[in-house]
DNA sequence: ATGGTTTTTACTGCGTC
DNA sequence: GACGCGGTAAAAACCAT
């Protein structure tokens, strides 16, 4: 297909001539005068043509789906086909042989591919287990390779390196997911986790932000079942109390606990400590003693007590109303 | 390894249903 | 008696040195 370049303001260095022409299908500029090749290699972004049913497209397409991390050959290697329509290409006196070589082609896989695509498939359950969002996932992924390459993975089990770096970078994602909930899915011990979370950070030089209570606000609301007005409400809690000194150095996780427990009862949400200690994973000692210095440094002790003695006394008349 | 800090464990008291 | 809340002391876990 030649055409020629249009306003590309592309000039032949050898005689100057404007009239460049392009060959899209070798993917090559031409000067039309001396027929120097200007550059070649080039990639045509155009779409090719246009299918109109699933059969114009299976003969035209000439490529497949965008290049991603989550396969663990970037989503472009070549299996021996596997459906059955393909089966039946296949004449029936070859079919052995057809089996033969698709069986080998699974032995040639190196332990490396084979490793890194049982760690995505766990990856994969994880993620969705806790809804990563699909940009993470990629980072994850590449990490898990560039750790594979560097020999970290030996010696440790495929779920907690995997498990490591979605506890790192879902932090880094302003995100973080809690240490027991990556446990939970990935069926890693904490101790485990802990252990190759932190042997993996540091060969991986991942810097780790130290946590901010406010990121761990949403994704704590949400295991809550909270209302997003408590949420909001509990963020701006911690903007307003950032600069104090009750809470330094205290566990970000067990703040966001205590502040979400503060916000849901100033707006009159149902909610017992006892539940927020359980789905955040914090005791409830530590949710009362964050609560108490919340408040005091807010110097909102008067209004929680009023709210709290307000919500007990709207379910006693919701009890009343009930037995009646 | 150690000491200081925070969190957890375990237990108790109080009030309400 | 069960439940939710508040408190305490000692044990355990964590962190920087």
């Amino acid at each position: 297909m030649l055409k020629k370049g249009k306003k590309s303001g592309l000039s032949c260095p050898e005689c100057g001539s404007n009239e460049i022409l392009s060959d899209s299908s070798k993917g090559e500029n031409i000067c039309s005068k001396c027929g120097l090749i200007l550059n070649d290699g080039m990639i045509d972004t155009q779409q090719d043509w246009r299918a109109f049913d699933s059969e114009e497209l299976e003969k035209t397409a000439r490529t497949g789906a965008p290049l991603t991390r989550m396969r663990h050959d970037k989503g472009i290697g070549t299996e021996i086909g596997k459906s059955k329509a393909e089966l039946f290409k296949v004449s029936a006196g070859k079919r052995g042989q057809y089996f033969r070589i698709k069986n080998w082609q699974k032995r040639l896989v190196s332990s490396k591919d084979r490793n890194y695509g049982y760690a995505l498939s766990e990856l994969e359950r994880i993620s969705s287990a806790l809804s990563l969002p699909s940009n993470l996932q990629e980072e994850i992924g590449a990490m898990y390779e560039k750790a594979l390459e560097e020999g970290l993975v030996k010696g440790r089990s495929i779920e907690a390196v995997i498990g490591s770096l979605v506890y790192a970078l879902s932090r880094e994602y302003k995100s973080p997911r809690l240490m027991s909930e990556i446990c939970e899915v990935s069926g890693v011990d904490k101790r485990d986790l802990g252990r190759t979370y932190r042997y993996v950070a540091r060969k991986l030089n991942l810097r780790v932000i130290p946590a901010k209570a406010i990121d761990y606000v949403p994704r704590c609301a949400t295991l809550l079942k909270l209302s997003d007005k408590s949420q909001v409400r509990a963020k701006q809690y911690l903007t307003q109390i950032k600069s104090e000194e009750e809470v330094s150095g205290k566990g970000p996780i067990g703040l966001a606990a205590a502040t979400l427990y503060i916000a849901a009862i100033m707006n009159g949400e149902e909610i017992s400590q006892r539940k927020i200690a359980e789905a955040i994973g914090v005791t409830e000692v530590t949710i009362r003693n964050r609560c108490k210095d919340i408040a005091k440094s807010l110097g909102i002790e008067d209004s929680v007590d009023k709210k709290m003695k307000e919500i007990e006394a709207l379910q006693k008349n919701r009890l009343d109303e009930e037995s009646l």
